[in-house]
RNA sequence: GCAGAGGUACCCGAGUUGGUCAAAGGGGCCGGACUUAAGCUCCGGUGCAUAGUGCUUCGCAGGUUCAAAUCCUGCCCUCUGCACCA
């Protein structure tokens, strides 16, 4: 049973205090008090709570969730997109019947809040609280549908506590080590980095050069999870470039570590390689300038100093340098020969600036026959090469430049029984061989490294360890969580490092183990680990027991976050950290669930204009419009480019909704483009969305204000409202925001005004329609949907309802009412631009069009063809045997016209396809009911001739009038001859 | 160099299981209606031709097909990410 959606009797007040103006009521564009209308219905929606939702079996639920900010303030463009998106998905879900979880909260531990407090000689906690208030104010201007009971902060101990209950568990399932690791340290934000935040050598927030560090450091063991992470991108719906930038950053590349033992010593030198099966092509070893083993081995000999040379000069080049130095490959000799452990042969040891320390084992076995790096490097320093492989089988093995890098066919092996294998299988007779000798090993290489967690910094979580001098470093007993941050510390410039390190009532703490004094622990967890479980926080966010009651995760959990909306920025980091995080619970038995994120939407950039140069190729501040170019003094033209800070092309979301509206802005934004692709800011569209609004509300105003009276016309636009609500349903579902608003906010509008034109006037189907139209609206408007659903009429909160039921309009056949109108649009429509070639032809304006419809035997073979095509009839063979035996053909006078009628029908040229297969299913309709062109156009002659701006127009069949204009052999079925006199 | 995404009319942008595609929608521009007047609203136009179903077009060049924006091959260009990764 449909849901009745209105109550009876109710009058309309929509917008009634805006006629108060005298100059409104001539405009004929209603606009609306944004302002009150928005307020009043945010109030209304949090006094009925109808964003509030709990675990609820009975229901299937939705995860909508977006990246939560960083709290730097007020809310920016991007933001807006993001929620935008987000909020119409969780108001749709909402309305399909969805048990929708929709939070938001704020990633507020971090660098920024420690410069800001430094700046003001304030507290980065104080900083803090400021701008999470800024920024949810601006959100809830935009009337998002957070349930914000669950709102929290990062930085609160009633979050961080739990970072470090985790912390602690993770230590007793040994995900976490302490060890000294050479380490990126960034001088500016005097921490180190994990190796995802270095972006081309640089520090990702701040972007000065990050330089190498020995330090003792913490780490969470990501690498144990390298293979799930990896194998699982297969089976999760995230774009593919983020799958692709995932799968490059964990690096996984199968080979052989193999041993060489260096000749005259007990040293090994072990390398990685993918190649195992050129293991017999070997010439030489190429060693990083920075491995222990080089100063080893040139040690008091004539070759250190060279070495050490080279050494420096890698430690100390800048990027810049690096990148132009690597464009030649440089090397010194070691003075020392290593053994290859198949063939036997030694062959030299080179330290090379191009070998890597810090992947594989900053060895590389050098195959120059195989191997271009290694090719040119041979030929530089005049070392043998020494093909291996061959491109056929039975082949030569030949050098050449470029080197063949391809999978061939051993050969020149000094070894019995290599000879002849090809490819993998090589590979793994080179392995087994290695193995059997114990000289080697398959293995599997990951670029991926694990997780350096500390951060020498005050704003972020303390980690919850303590230093003793008899015990070690002991783990804090989770009975004395949190480790808290001190408020009373103060920020200034003057001070670099962290705060912690001699706060001593911070520092000071007693050994859970022997009960001596203990030295805490200063540093503080990288923030990504706080936004690695937030979402599974949100499930059960006031918890004081536990980080999350797993009931409750794994109902809104399963399956993952069903949809997870942000930025490409954090494409590796956060969700890389975010996948092993709740594989890492899982396996502590917190959770079900192994991956976090079910389908990911990763929002396109918002552009804005900014002044360019097209000779220089740069983008400058938005201060240089209409200036010259600061670089060349050349004229600068306009593109659009990323909204930022840097150039000054932002646009401020408070000014837009205090202008316009949230609706507006909301509807701008989806409407722009569809949530992935970029989309370009523009106030002139900005405004075309306005304007589109205040007609809507034009048309909710007229429609409740109507003389009723029944037409045709009402089951047209009851035919259009299904099919409108159908395609809407399932872009929506898609994610397709911006298809689905097309439907919503513009087709809905036209059908309306078409409706309006034909002179379509009944306040019931008019109701029916308003109020389906006003459900479409809510999830990208939901303001003034609600004003309209009220304006209507309608039963409790659009925002709280199911969409209303429309089945009962299925279950009929509108494709003759759909047709029938869509024949009147052609016929205009043609008429229209036949008029204009027609005027040409005549010295006085054209008053009268005459309309020839086919005979009646046309629209009989229409008939039968139409007929025949539902039967997937083959024309191609049996059509003219069927026409032959059909009653007409049997007039030969009029064969020839038959059969050319025919074809066009049926088979139809080279050029155009047979009717059969382009008339659309209502047309066939009304081919099969025997449609009555003429009188459909007589009935409607008043309306074509306005239309047209014509006086008369007359309709008859061909031969029962004059042939105007010779077009009675021109006529068609569904396609009249048109005259203009 | 490798990987991913792209190149559609003045601009943005849909369309890519081949056919109803001269190609949705929006912006801009143009015309008409309404209006004292519009920056509002409504109707229409916006590749060329034409008293009608014709021609040319979807980065460039070929190919498959009765039929290509859509499929295949090669090339050019743009964006994004990774990068002496062994």
């Amino acid at each position: 049973m449909p849901r009745p959606y209105l109550r009876s009797g109710q009058s309309c007040q929509l917008f009634s205090k805006e006629t108060k103006s005298p100059r409104v009521t001539e405009v004929r564009t209603m606009s609306y008090n944004t302002h009150e209308v928005e307020n009043k219905w945010q109030r209304t929606w949090s006094e009925a709570r109808v964003f509030e939702v709990e675990v609820d079996p009975s229901k299937p639920k939705f995860y909508c969730l977006e990246m939560f900010p960083y709290p730097s303030g007020n809310m920016h463009m991007g933001h807006v997109r993001n929620y935008s998106i987000g909020d119409a998905m969780a108001r749709f879900q909402r309305m399909m019947g969805k048990n929708v979880l929709y939070p938001m909260g704020y990633d507020s531990f971090g660098m920024p809040a420690e410069n800001a407090a430094k700046k003001e000689a304030g507290h980065p906690h104080s900083v803090t609280e400021r701008n999470i208030a800024m920024i949810r104010a601006d959100q809830e201007r935009m009337g998002y549908s957070y349930d914000w009971r669950r709102m929290f902060a990062t930085s609160t101990p009633e979050y961080y506590r739990w970072n470090q209950n985790m912390f602690l568990k993770f230590f007793e399932a040994g995900l976490v080590e302490r060890r000294f690791a050479p380490v990126n340290w960034c001088n500016d934000c005097d921490t180190v980095l994990a190796n995802e935040q270095v972006k081309n050598n640089r520090c990702w927030r701040c972007g000065l050069e990050v330089v190498q560090k020995d330090m003792a450091q913490w780490f969470l063991r990501m690498t144990e999870y390298a293979d799930e992470l990896l194998e699982e991108l297969d089976k999760i719906e995230f774009p593919e470039n983020v799958k692709a930038m995932q799968r490059n950053w964990i690096g996984r590349s199968q080979g052989a570590h193999i041993d060489f033992s260096v000749v005259g010593s007990d040293s090994v030198i072990g390398a990685f390689t993918t190649r195992p099966d050129t293991i017999f092509g070997v010439t030489f070893l190429t060693l990083s300038p920075e491995h222990p083993l080089c100063e080893e081995l040139v040690s008091g000999t004539e070759y250190e100093s060279a070495w050490l040379e080279l050494r420096n000069e890698c430690a100390r080049m800048t990027e810049f340098e690096r990148i132009n130095m690597l464009k030649e490959k440089k090397g010194v000799p070691l003075g020392r020969f290593a053994k290859n452990p198949l063939s036997g042969e030694e062959v030299p040891i080179y330290a090379g600036n191009f070998v890597v320390a810090s992947y594989g084992t900053g060895a590389v076995m050098a195959v120059p026959g195989h191997d271009q790096r290694d090719y040119d490097f041979a030929k530089k320093y005049g070392i043998s090469v020494r093909p291996v492989l061959s491109r056929e089988r039975d082949g030569e093995a030949i050098e050449e430049n470029p080197v063949f890098d391809g999978l061939g066919w051993m050969i020149n092996s000094n070894r019995e029984s290599f000879d002849g294998l090809h490819g993998n299988e090589a590979k793994e007779a080179v392995i087994s061989a290695l193995e059997a000798e114990g000289t080697g090993h398959g293995t599997v290489q990951f670029r991926l490294k694990d997780w350096l967690l500390s951060r020498q910094r005050f704003w972020g979580t303390p980690i919850p360890m303590l230093h003793c001098d008899d015990c070690g470093v002991v783990p804090v007993s989770l009975d004395d969580l949190p480790v808290e941050l001190p408020l009373d510390v103060k920020f200034s410039w003057e001070d670099s490092g962290n705060p912690l390190a001699t706060n001593q009532e911070f520092l000071e703490a007693t050994c859970p183990q022997c009960g001596k004094n203990a030295r805490r622990e200063t540093d503080t967890m990288d923030t990504f680990y706080d936004s690695s479980w937030y979402f599974m926080r949100f499930a059960d966010s006031n918890n004081i027991a536990r980080p999350f009651d797993p009931d409750k995760v794994n109902y809104w959990m399963e399956g993952g976050v069903d949809l997870y909306i942000g930025g490409i920025e954090h494409a590796v980091m956060h969700l890389l950290y975010a996948r092993f995080f709740t594989k890492a619970t899982r396996d502590l038995g917190m959770n079900l669930v192994g991956e976090p994120f079910g389908r990911l939407v990763c929002q396109g950039m918002l552009n804005a204009p900014a002044p360019f140069c097209v000779k220089c190729n740069s983008e400058y501040h938005v201060e240089n419009f209409g200036g010259d170019c600061p670089n060349c003094g050349g004229k600068l033209s306009t593109r659009s480019v990323k909204m930022g800070k840097s150039l000054g092309n932002t646009i401020s979301p408070g000014d837009m909704i205090s202008k316009f509206g949230a609706d507006t802005v909301r509807l701008f934004i989806l409407f722009g483009a569809n949530p992935e692709a970029g989309m370009d800011w523009s106030d002139s569209a900005l405004e075309a969305n306005n304007r589109q609004l205040n007609q809507i509300v034009d048309a909710f105003k007229i429609g409740s204000n109507i003389k009723s009276s029944p037409s045709d016309m009402d089951n047209w636009l009851l035919a259009r409202l299904l099919d409108n609500r159908t395609r809407w349903t399932e872009a929506m579902d898609d994610v397709s925001l911006r298809e689905g608003v097309m439907i919503s906010h513009f087709e809905m509008l036209s059908d309306w005004q078409w409706y309006r034109r034909r002179g379509g006037s009944h306040a019931p189907t008019i109701n029916r329609f308003l109020s389906s139209w006003a459900e479409m609206m809510a999830p990208a408007t939901p303001h003034i949907a609600e004003e309209f659903w009220e304006s209507l009429g309608g039963l409790g909160l659009v925002a709280s309802n199911t969409l209303s039921e429309i089945s009962d309009l299925s279950v009929r056949d509108w494709s003759e009412i759909l047709a029938s109108e869509e024949y009147l649009r052609d016929l205009i429509d043609s008429a229209r631009n036949l008029k204009v070639l027609a005027q040409k032809h005549s010295d006085i304006p054209i008053t009268k069009m005459v309309v020839q419809t086919a005979l009646s035997w046309k629209a009989e073979l229409a008939y039968e063809a139409v007929k025949l095509s539902r039967t997937n009839f083959d024309f191609k063979t049996k059509g003219q045997e069927y026409l032959k035996n059909l009653k007409i053909f049997e007039k030969e006078s009029m064969r020839g016209e038959i059969f050319q009628t025919w074809m066009a029908m049926t088979a139809g040229s080279k050029k155009k396809r047979g009717r059969v297969n382009t008339w659309s299913e209502g047309q066939k309709n009304l081919v099969l009911g025997h449609f009555d062109e003429t009188s459909v156009i007589n009935k409607n002659s008043s309306f074509i001739a306005s239309s047209l701006q014509i006086d008369t127009v007359v309709s008859y069949s061909v031969g029962d009038g004059e042939d105007v204009a010779g077009k009675a052999k021109v006529s068609f079925p569904l396609e009249p001859g048109i005259s203009f006199i």
